[in-house]
DNA sequence: TATTAAATAAACTTTTTAGTATATTTGCTA
DNA sequence: TAGCAAATATACTAAAAAGTTTATTTAATA
C-alpha cells in the first residue's frame, strides 16, 4: 500500500494534470493547484521543490499516461490493420478527452516549442517513438501480406498522426466532432486501398 | 503618412507579435514587450488600455496577417489544383515561419481553447472560412472538370489543413522539415489521383 | 499505544507583474 | 516657428504569484 504522503503526491499530480493541459505551463499558478486540491502551500512545497519541479513531474506523468493508454489500445488489435484502426479510434472524441483539454502530448508540444527545451525534447522523443511504432506495425502488415508494398509506412504514419492531432485542435476550436469522424473514416479507407 | 503615434502603436503590435506567438498569451509579460520594443510603460499604456487590450490587438493583427498572406498565396494560383498546391506550399517551411514560433492561427487555437473564449471564436471563424475557401476551390475544380466528382471536397480540405497544421507542430518539435515535405508531396499526389 | 518523524496548515516574506501619476519631451499645426 | 496637445519617460503603487517559516496535526512503527 502507498504511504499517505505518496498518495497525496499522486493526488496533487493527478489533480494538476487537467489544469496544466487546459491552461498550459505558464498559465497555471500554484494557487490554481491549491484551489483544485484544497491543500495548502506548506503541503505542496513539502512534495515539490518549486513550480518547475511540479510542472516537470505533472507533465512527465501526463505524457507517460497518454502513451500508455495509446499503447494499450493499439496492442489490443491483432492484425496491423486493427492496430492502426485502434490508434485512430483512440482519438475519436476530441472534445471529451480522457484528460480534459485535448491531447496532452500535442498541447505540450505547442507550448514547449519555444519555451521549455527539455520538455520539448521529451515530446520529440515520444513523437519519434509513436512514429516508429506505427511504421513498424505497417511494415509488419506488408510482410504479412495485409498490405501492398506500394504503401509507404513512414509517410502514411506521419500523415495519420499529423492529421489526427491537427484535427483534435480544429474540432475543439470549432466545437464539433464530426470532421474527426469523417477524417478517421477517410484515413481508414485510404489504408484499405492498400489492402491485398 | 502615418502619425508618429500611429507608427509607434504599429511598431508595438509588430514587435509583440512574435513574442505572443512563441510564448503564448499567458506567457508574455508587459516587461517582455517593453524589453523588445525598448519603450517604457508610460508609452505602452498610452496606446493600450491594459494587457488584455494589447493581447487582443496583437492577436487580431497577427491572425489577419496570416489569413491575408495565405489568401494572397492561394489567389496566385490560376487553376483549382494550383490554388490548393499553393496553399500547401505556403507551409513548406514549418521551422522558419514568417512570424517566429509556428502558425499563429494554430498556436492561438491551442491556447485559446480552454482559456480565451472570445479569441477561440475568432479562430473558429477563421478555420471555417479557410475550410470554406478550400472547399469552394475544390468544388469549382470539379465543375471545371479538373477533378473527378469522386473527390469529396469537405473531407479532403479538412484532412489537408489538419495534416499540415499538425505537421507544423510535429516538425518544429522534432526539429526537421523533411516530414512536411513528404506530407505535401503525398497530399498533392492524393489530390492528383482525382485529376480527370 | 506512545513516540516521533513526517505531513500538513497558517501566516508570513519576496519577487514578479500589472497598472498609475506625474514630469518631461516631442512633433503637429495655427 | 511658437505654442500646445499628444507622446513618452520616470518613478511610483497595487496586485498577484512564488516561495518560506514555524506551528500543529497525523500516521507509521517500535
Amino acid at each position: 500500500m502507498l504511504t499517505k504522503s505518496e498518495r497525496t503526491k499522486q493526488f496533487i499530480l493527478e489533480t494538476a494534470a487537467p489544469l496544466y493541459n487546459e491552461k498550459g505551463i505558464s498559465g497555471v499558478s500554484i494557487d490554481d493547484i491549491l484551489a483544485a486540491t484544497k491543500l495548502t502551500k506548506g503541503c505542496l512545497y513539502g512534495h515539490f521543490e518549486n513550480k518547475d519541479d511540479l510542472s516537470e513531474q505533472v507533465i512527465d506523468r501526463m505524457l507517460k499516461q497518454v502513451t500508455d493508454k495509446v499503447y494499450l489500445a493499439v496492442s489490443k488489435g491483432k492484425t496491423a490493420r486493427a492496430k492502426v484502426f485502434a490508434f485512430m479510434d483512440f482519438y475519436k472524441d476530441p472534445i471529451d478527452t480522457y484528460v480534459s483539454g485535448g491531447c496532452p502530448l500535442f498541447n505540450t508540444a505547442v507550448e514547449a516549442d519555444d519555451n521549455f527545451p527539455i520538455i520539448k525534447q521529451k515530446v520529440a522523443a515520444l513523437f519519434r517513438m509513436g512514429q516508429e511504432g506505427l511504421v513498424n506495425t505497417l511494415k509488419k502488415g506488408i510482410e504479412d501480406g495485409e498490405f501492398s508494398s506500394r504503401l509507404e509506412p513512414a509517410i502514411y504514419a506521419f500523415k495519420l498522426v499529423a492529421a489526427i492531432e491537427g484535427s483534435i485542435v480544429m474540432c475543439r476550436t470549432m466545437d464539433t466532432i464530426k470532421p474527426m469522424h469523417s477524417l478517421i473514416k477517410n484515413l481508414k479507407a485510404e489504408l484499405d486501398q492498400y489492402a491485398s
